[in-house]
DNA sequence: ACCCCCCGAATTTTT
DNA sequence: TTCGGGGGGT
C-alpha cells in the first residue's frame, strides 16, 4: 500500500472535487456524498463504461446512484432501464437502495432483476416464436438430469460410463458458450460417448420443446436465437432499453455476454461493474475474459477504477493485495484506506482440524467475553466438509451459529413433490412433473403403468398427461386402470378450480385430495412432521404470489432459502457463499494444500484454477473490517482418513509486514509448498522439485505449532512430531503415531514414503516419524 | 413393488 | 465415513 498514495488522495480531495464536478446543476445530497471516482462512475452515462470496483469501494452504492441518476436527471423512464444481476438477492437489494434514493418510482423498473429472469420475461413474450408456449415451465438441473436420464436409457449407452449427471454437465457448459448442438467441436462433440454428444444435446432440446419447457440455459439462448433471427424484435429491445447496468461482470459467460452485446449495440450505453480479481466462479462457465477484454468489446469505452476501500483495515488489504499481487490475468488495482494501524492478519498452524476448530471457539468464546456480538463473527472454507469439525464444537460449547448457503427449501423432496402437483395442474405437457407425483401417494400406478404410458405418449408424439387419457378408453391397463382414472378425474377438477378458486387454496385443496399431505401424516419416519411442516410453509408463502404462474415463475428462478431464525449468531458458510458480504471478524481455517489451493481444481484447470483459488483467498480476506485469522492444520481428518497436509502457498504469499504468525518473521521466504498426500503412490511422483520445501516458513510455523497445540488446546494430542526432515535415508525403520512401524522407501526431501507393517505403503512428512 | 447390499465417489453453486 | 445409485433378489 504506497503511503505516498493515500497522503496524495487525501489532500487532493477539494481538487478533485472541482475536475469531477458533475454536469448536473443541482447534484442531490446523494451524489455529492460519493467520492471522485465514484462520482465519474455515476456521471459518465453516455457511452460504454467498465467500472473495476475493488472489494470494499462501495460499488453498490455507486450502482444504485447511477441508476437514481439516470431517472432523477431525466435521462431515462424507469421503464427504459435495464439492470442485470446474477443473484435474486442482488436485484432485491438494488431494488431497495434506489428506492430509498428515488421513492416509487422504482416500481416502474420493471426490467431490474437477474439475467435468468429478464430472460425468462422475454422468452416468455415470445415463445412462439421459439416453438414454445408461454406458460413454458422452467427446469432446474434435476429435472434435466431425469430427461436426460430417459434419454441415455432409450438408447443403448454404457450408463456407467455415460452417466446423464456427466450430460448434464457438458450441456450446461455448451449453453454457457452459447453453442447449439451444430456448433459443437469433435472434441466437445466426443466428450460424451465418443462423438454422440449432440446428438444427445440435440433430442435433449427436442424433447424439451415436447414438453414445453426450457431449462436456465435456454432462458439466455433462445433469446440470443430470438434476437438474431428476428432483427425487428431485436431492434425492438435495443431501443427501449437506452441505458443498460450490469453487476458483476467478471461472472458473465459467453452466452451473457452475447445477450448484452447483442442490446447494447444500438445505443452502446452500457456500464460494467465488476472486479477481476473477484471473479470465483470460472467453474461454471465465467469468464473473466469478458471484463478483461471490455474495452476492446466495446470501443471508446471508459474505464473507472474504485479503488478507496472503505471496509478494511491497513492491513487486512495489505495482506489481500500481496496476496492477489501473484495472479498474472489481472488488469491491476491499488486498494488504498485510510483506515491505517489496526490489527496484523494471523497465521495459525494447528495439529488436526479438531484442534483448530477448538482453537477458533476458543477466540469466538473471548471475543463473547468482551462483549462482542456473535453477528460480527464469520468463519470461512473451501469447502462444506470442513463445516463439520465446527458444527459439533459450537454445539458442545453451545455457541449459536447459522450456515449460509445449506440446503435449501425448494430443494426438499415434499416441496419439489408438491410444486410438481401444482406445475402439472398449471401446464398439463410437463411430463417431469407428472412422472414425479404419478404415484405419490403409492396409488399402484409404478413401473408397468408409467411403462404402458410411456408407450402410447411416445406412439402418438403426445405428452403423458394425454396419453393417460387415451390409455383409459382402452382396455390396456389392468389393475392401474381405475387408479389412473381416479387421478385424471381429480386432475381435470383442479384444473377447472384453478380459474375459480384463490391459489393457495387450490394448492391445499390439491394436497389434501391427492392424499400426498396425508402420506405424510401418516409416515412413522422422524422427518415426517418437519416435511408436514415444511408444506404448510410452502402454501403459506404463496400468498403472497398475485396467481399460480407468478408463483411458479418465482420458485423455479429463485429457489431460495428461508433464511434462519433469530437471536445473535456466528455465520459459518463458503468462501464462496461469502462474496458479497462482510464482517468486522473473519477466521479463514484449512488453508493447507490440497484443501485451499483445492488440488481438484488445480488439476482440473491448471494455472488458471489455482488463480481462481487465489481470487477466493482474496475474496475470504477482503470480507474483513478488523481482523482475519487464518489457520492451517497439519494432519485433516476426511471421510474417516488421516492426512498429512503442509500449509497453503497462499500463506507464503501473504506479505510478511501485515501478517503475525507464531514462527520468527526472519524465517520468512521464498519456498512455494506443494501439494503432499500420504495416500497412494501417484500425487508426489508428477511432482517435482519438493526438495526444498521443508525450508518453507510456513512448514517451520506448522512444526511449531504442532508441537504447541497440546500446551494450547490441553486435548494432548499424543503427537511430538520431532524431526524437521531430510535426514533420515533409505532403508531406516521408523515409527509414526499413526501409522505404526515401518521403513523407508523413498526420501524426497522431508517427505518419506515409508512401507508400513500393517498398512502398506504411504506418503508422510519426514517430521511426524520418528526412529524407534 | 420393495428391500437390501455393494460399489464408488466424495469442491465451490446461481439460475 | 457417509451418501446415493444401481442391480439383484424376494
Amino acid at each position: 500500500m504506497p503511503q505516498s498514495k493515500m497522503t496524495e488522495n487525501r489532500a487532493g480531495d477539494p481538487v478533485a472535487d472541482r475536475e469531477e464536478a458533475l454536469p448536473i446543476g443541482e447534484a442531490p445530497s446523494w451524489v455529492a456524498a460519493l467520492n471522485p471516482e465514484q462520482k465519474k462512475a455515476v456521471a459518465a452515462t453516455e457511452g460504454p463504461v467498465l467500472v473495476l470496483a475493488g472489494a470494499g469501494t462501495g460499488k453498490t452504492r455507486v450502482l444504485t446512484t447511477r441508476l437514481a441518476y439516470l431517472l432523477q436527471s431525466g435521462k431515462a423512464w424507469p421503464g427504459q432501464i435495464l439492470a442485470v444481476t446474477f443473484t435474486n438477492k442482488a436485484a432485491r437489494e438494488m431494488q431497495t437502495r434506489i428506492g430509498a434514493l428515488i421513492g416509487d418510482a422504482v416500481e416502474g423498473m420493471v426490467w431490474l432483476g437477474t439475467f435468468h429472469a429478464i430472460g425468462a420475461r422475454i422468452l416468455r413474450r415470445h415463445a412462439e416464436l421459439a416453438g414454445l408456449k408461454s406458460n413454458f415451465t422452467i427446469i432446474d438441473a434435476d429435472d434435466q438430469v431425469r430427461l436426460l436420464k430417459q434419454l441415455l436409457e432409450a438408447s443403448s449407452i454404457d450408463s456407467k460410463r455415460w452417466s446423464a449427471k456427466l450430460l448434464a454437465g457438458l450441456i450446461d457448459d455448451w449453453k454457457n458458450k452459447a453453442l447449439r448442438p451444430s456448433q459443437l467441436s469433435d472434441k466437445q462433440n466426443y466428450s460424451f460417448a465418443e462423438g454422440q454428444g449432440a446428438d444427445f444435446y440435440r433430442q435433449y432440446q427436442e424433447r424439451l420443446k415436447i414438453l414445453n419447457a426450457a431449462d436456465f440455459g435456454d432462458l439466455l439462448l433462445e433469446c440470443i436465437s430470438l434476437f438474431t433471427a428476428h432483427p425487428d424484435l431485436l431492434e425492438d429491445y435495443q431501443r427501449r432499453f437506452k441505458y443498460i447496468l450490469v453487476d458483476e461482470y467478471q461472472d458473465t459467460n459467453v452466452a451473457q455476454y452475447l445477450w448484452l452485446r447483442l442490446l447494447a449495440q444500438k445505443n452502446k450505453n452500457i456500464c460494467c461493474v465488476g472486479d477481476d480479481d473477484q471473479s470465483i466462479y470460472g467453474w461454471r462457465g465465467a469468464e473473466v475474459e469478458n471484463i478483461l477484454r471490455f474495452e476492446k468489446d466495446f470501443p471508446g469505452a471508459e474505464t473507472v477504477r474504485l479503488e478507496r476501500n472503505y471496509r478494511s483495515t491497513e492491513h487486512i488489504l495489505g495482506a489481500a493485495s500481496g496476496l492477489i499481487a501473484a495472479n498474472k490475468d489481472r488488469l491491476g488495482k491499488t486498494l488504498w484506506t485510510e483506515r491505517q494501524g489496526g490489527q496484523k492478519v494471523t497465521v495459525r498452524g494447528v495439529w488436526d482440524n479438531r484442534e483448530e476448530a477448538r482453537a477458533i471457539c476458543d477466540d469466538v468464546e473471548s471475543y463473547q467475553h468482551s462483549k462482542r456480538s456473535l453477528e460480527d463473527i464469520a468463519i470461512l472454507v473451501r469447502a462444506s466438509h470442513q463445516m463439520r469439525s465446527f458444527e459439533e464444537r459450537f454445539i458442545e460449547l453451545a455457541i449459536p451459529y447459522r450456515v449460509i448457503g445449506g440446503p435449501r427449501f425448494f430443494e426438499r423432496a415434499e416441496i419439489r413433490d408438491a410444486i410438481a402437483y401444482l406445475r402439472i395442474i398449471h401446464q398439463p405437457d410437463d411430463d417431469l412433473a407428472f412422472e414425479r407425483i404419478l404415484n405419490k401417494p403409492k396409488r399402484g400406478l409404478g413401473k408397468a403403468a408409467l411403462q404402458a404410458l410411456h408407450k402410447t405418449a411416445r406412439g402418438a408424439n403426445i405428452p403423458l398427461l394425454r396419453a393417460a387419457q387415451h390409455l383409459i378408453e382402452t382396455d390396456e391397463l389392468s389393475r392401474a386402470k381405475k387408479s389412473l382414472t381416479q387421478f385424471l378425474m381429480n386432475w381435470q377438477r383442479w384444473r377447472e378450480q384453478a380459474g375459480a378458486l384463490p391459489h393457495t387454496e387450490l394448492a391445499e385443496m390439491v394436497l389434501e385430495e391427492s392424499g400426498y399431505m396425508e402420506m405424510w401424516q401418516n409416515d412413522k419416519a422422524a422427518d415426517a412432521p418437519g416435511r408436514v411442516e415444511n408444506l404448510k410453509e410452502l402454501i403459506h408463502s404463496m400468498d403472497e404470489f398475485e396467481n399460480l404462474g407468478g408463483f411458479l415463475e418465482h420458485i423455479q428462478l429463485v429457489m431460495e432459502s428461508a433464511n434462519t431464525g433469530t437471536g445473535e449468531k456466528l455465520s459459518l458458510m463458503t468462501l464462496h457463499g461469502a462474496k458479497g458480504l462482510e464482517f468486522p471478524i473473519v477466521f479463514l481455517p484449512g488453508w493447507e494444500e490440497g484443501l485451499f489451493p483445492s488440488q481438484k481444481t488445480m488439476d482440473e484447470s491448471g494455472n488458471k484454477g489455482l488463480e481462481e483459488e487465489r481470487r477466493l483467498a482474496y475474496v475470504g480476506l477482503t470480507r474483513a473490517k478488523e481482523e482475519a485469522k487464518i489457520s492451517f492444520v497439519a494432519n485433516r481428518f476426511l471421510y474417516n482418513q488421516h492426512t498429512s497436509t503442509i500449509p497453503s502457498r497462499f500463506i507464503d504469499e501473504l506479505p510478511v509486514d501485515h501478517i503475525e504468525t507464531e514462527a520468527d518473521p526472519g524465517l520468512y521466504g521464498n519456498t512455494g509448498a506443494s501439494a503432499m498426500f500420504e495416500e497412494g503412490a501417484g500425487s508426489f511422483d508428477q511432482e517435482p522439485s519438493f526438495a526444498s520445501s521443508y525450508n518453507s516458513p510456513g512448514w517451520r510455523r506448522l512444526q511449531q505449532s504442532a508441537r504447541r497445540a497440546p500446551l494450547l488446546g490441553g486435548s494432548a494430542q499424543s503427537s511430538k512430531p520431532e524431526q524437521a526432515g531430510g535426514d533420515f535415508s533409505k532403508g531406516e525403520r521408523i515409527f509414526h503415531q499413526k501409522f505404526g512401524y515401518g521403513s523407508i522407501a523413498h526420501v524426497d526431501g522431508n517427505k518419506l514414503t515409508v512401507v508400513f507393517e500393517k498398512t502398506g505403503s504411504k506418503k508422510v512428512m519426514a517430521a511426524f516419524v520418528e526412529r524407534p
